[in-house]
DNA sequence: CAGTATCCTCGAGGATACTG
DNA sequence: CAGTATCCTCGAGGATACTG
């Protein structure tokens, strides 16, 4: 409501932050743009990406931005998605300002509540640079051993990573052996993924070339240089105990 | 509440943009981190740029960005004042980025309800060059023809703007004649001032010096220089008819 | 000037059940 | 899979009156 025709939000605002404000200000927006940025288009997938959102909102969400012209909506034969439009895609930089902003100042261990396998999974699956493995089939099993034993796979093909909750068939060829924390800890930059496997906080078996270049296919977020450089000089920073 | 102790408003959200957008992202934050930003400190003052927030809520989103170690409350002896922390200054560039991409994707002309004179003469006191006029007292009466009648004043005192919407006192050195509206598209970086002396949309009577310096410690809009170059090429642009 | 306390409203959004 | 319709709750924040 806030955002169909021209009423806008803060009166007496003329003023561009103000507008930037009254577009991206409500709950989520923001979360999926990121999404969206970082290669998610099916309402699915980006809804799997915001455990707690209702489909109502994300619907919602995903109207509003494309009247305000930063996303359309591209209806194929069978299946629909979401494309960032130019000026959607404008917003990069900010997005990844605010993000950098954030792991520069806020860095710290994940909580409890903000740790979701699945959505790490996702996220994984995302920045993961598929075209350095070879052709074909390929399976990764992430093996957890806290805070609770659960076993997630990745799921690579022609190019495209899929994370999944259940088996996906193929025998893995890659098994990952580690917690939730520290995988989060190497995603995120806080904890290098050598210092992991030296101390074995992380442990892969498998297949020795697709575990060989795993340091190579296996991306990071896009905030984890930030955080790595704000966490120099910090004691036992890139520590994996 | 929200933002009270560690809970996140982001669920299995371990990500540095949810980390932003859950402390950014209620209404009204960003503003205030402009005004700060801007030069705004007093209570007051901050309350005057942000037309219909309530001092109630006011005073809970300083607390917030207190409490998140973005904002300090300085108690002087008699008077108390909000600066922003290094963390606080460190969103400078994401604020005018994100200010900026508005501004290159949405520029418009203002809607009556965006429109308010004493919110404007606040910033241009804000971002007005005092210290390229004389030293001494001065004050500048602005006379809007449109679209109500109203005059505003500038009181410049001892490097410090100040805006006023009643006579200060001191016979004004300098009357600035011109309708709301172009003066929103002159500070805004939409309209040149060359071109609004031209076509006599701004008139400017008063003490010689003063009147010839005025391009010079008139200051405009931080998002003037994207607005201008956004609408390069686009016909009228820089008309004042 | 610079706030705080209290009471009350109303609308954002969750739950649920539905559809092409 | 990709949504929409309906009903209901609850908490953010406005109004008002107060204080050092």
């Amino acid at each position: 409501m806030a955002h169909s025709g021209t009423v806008s939000a803060y009166a007496g605002q003329y003023c561009p932050l103000a507008k930037a404000a009254e577009m991206l200000g409500d709950r989520w927006t923001l979360l999926i743009l990121r999404d969206l940025l970082m290669g998610a288009h099916r309402f699915t997938d980006i809804e799997r990406g915001l455990p707690g959102i209702s489909r109502t909102l994300l619907s919602q969400r995903l109207r509003a931005l494309q009247q305000l012209g930063l996303v359309e909506h591209r209806a194929g034969e069978r299946r629909a998605d979401y494309w960032l439009t130019p000026v959607g895609r404008d917003l990069e930089a900010v997005v990844l300002g605010l993000g950098s902003w954030a792991a520069r100042n806020f860095g710290h261990e994940p909580s409890r509540e903000e740790m979701n396998g699945r959505v790490l999974l996702l996220w994984i699956a995302r920045v993961l640079r598929a075209q350095l493995l070879p052709d074909g089939r390929h399976v990764v099993r992430f093996d957890f051993t806290a805070p609770r034993r659960e076993s997630l796979w990745l799921l690579i093909d022609q190019g495209d990573a899929t994370a999944c909750d259940e088996d996906p068939g193929p025998r893995p060829e890659l098994v990952v052996t580690t917690t939730l924390p520290m995988l989060y800890g190497i995603f995120s930059g806080r904890t290098s993924l050598r210092a992991a496997l030296r101390d074995e906080a992380l442990r892969l078996e498998g297949d020795p070339e697709i575990t060989r270049s795993f340091s190579r296919w296996f991306g990071l977020s896009p905030f984890a240089a930030v955080t790595r450089e704000s966490l120099k000089g910090t004691a036992g920073a890139v520590s994996a105990s």
